[in-house]
DNA sequence: CCCGGCATCGACCGATCGGTGGATGCCGCG
DNA sequence: CGCGGCATCCACCGATCGGTCGATGCCGGG
């Protein structure tokens, strides 16, 4: 048996949802919740396997209870149900830790399957926000400092000087110059520590 | 049933482990690899359900084969099962993708269970383990920038000079100063490009 | 009520960095 | 063979940054 959590601060579409579960033997919706904070406590007290998230919503929006759910209860899956209209979010929601982000126009049948699939901790991503996610990834591919540059860089984000880096690659602080002008170039931006931040935004970093 | 493929380089660990499954009905070890890559090769090619892999390997060491493995099959389970003296390596083991972390000398019971628990997403980890992964999470609350300081870091790792931090925040650029020495401070760093490298890394910054 | 943390501001100076315009050698590709 | 990409190196200069004194005002806890 799954047990469900659903976090929206519509009733109406909490009314909908339950519905939607009422034949499905597998799946027991465990409570509801209005709002993100509620949903977090709500989460944690019933001991739940899924929560079924909107974002936009009083108190608390819901990536911001995906972080808390996250480090309140690690193992409970969060499937993002959000309006058909907004889909910027699915960056920030799956960086908090969604299991999967779905759109408010999924089929029951198809809604069914995914709270099946989050519970056994698949990724379950609406088409649209699929593609959201391969721009993402795909980034680092597109945009490659070489392994010199990259290895620069990374000495300076663990906060070596020119200098330093000069003597720990055995080469003149003239080049570490260089490479991190390259790497400017590359990166679009203005100094080391934009460089650093970008690097770490575009993975290309850890 | 649980497919389970066994990689570590030592036969006779292999054997002892295979012989741990032995009598238990759900568990089926589905295939054995001597390194990392046969590791992934085998684990794609049986499509087994949980991994358990050694770190120590020749030829290409666990995390690496994690990585490797998250990415060619993202849906099965690594367990690390790793040599009781080495717990440094939770850590990257556990960025790199591991479900859970366990040392040689776990009961075979206990190990049992964990295949099963990995098995359904949950994280098994062992005490001393557990233990790693605390000190790394609890940092971010126990070293705590103030907000305004945050805010400045995350201004200067967007690209920012010291001016542009204090004309964006309408405070003047002796404070920004004292601001990033109070964050050079906090984070054990001595110039712009280590303090947003540091935040990206304790998870200040994003 | 006083102390400490926080945020704000100022001044000074040396060190470092970023920007520019070069240069050389190696290697692979057409 | 010539071209481009990569890595290496040099010099110069202005801008920025980091380090270190200092200071003020606000606020909340002991």
């Amino acid at each position: 048996m799954i047990r469900v959590l659903i976090v929206d601060d519509h009733p109406i579409v909490r009314n909908g949802l339950r519905g939607a579960f009422a034949d499905v033997p597998d799946i027991e919706v465990a409570g509801e919740a209005g709002d993100g904070r509620e949903g977090v406590s709500e989460a944690v007290r019933l001991g739940v396997d899924v929560v079924l998230m909107d974002l936009r919503m009083p108190r608390m929006d819901g990536v911001r209870a995906i972080v808390e759910l996250a480090r309140a209860a690690p193992d409970v899956r969060v499937l993002v149900l959000t309006t058909f209209d907004s889909e910027s979010d699915v960056l920030p929601a799956v960086q908090a830790g969604a299991t999967g982000y779905l759109l408010k126009d999924t089929p029951p049948e198809d809604l069914i399957r995914a709270v099946r699939a989050a519970h056994r901790g698949e990724s379950v991503l609406a088409p649209s926000a699929a593609g959201q996610l391969m721009g993402r990834v795909r980034r680092p591919t597109g945009l490659a400092l070489t392994a010199r540059e990259l290895e620069v860089l990374q000495l300076v984000a663990d906060g070596a000087s020119n200098r330093e880096v000069a003597r720990q690659l055995f080469i003149s602080e003239a080049s570490i110059k260089t490479h991190l002008q390259h790497v400017y170039d590359k990166l679009d931006v203005r100094d080391r520590a934009a460089a650093v931040g970008e690097g770490y935004r575009r993975g290309l970093l850890r």
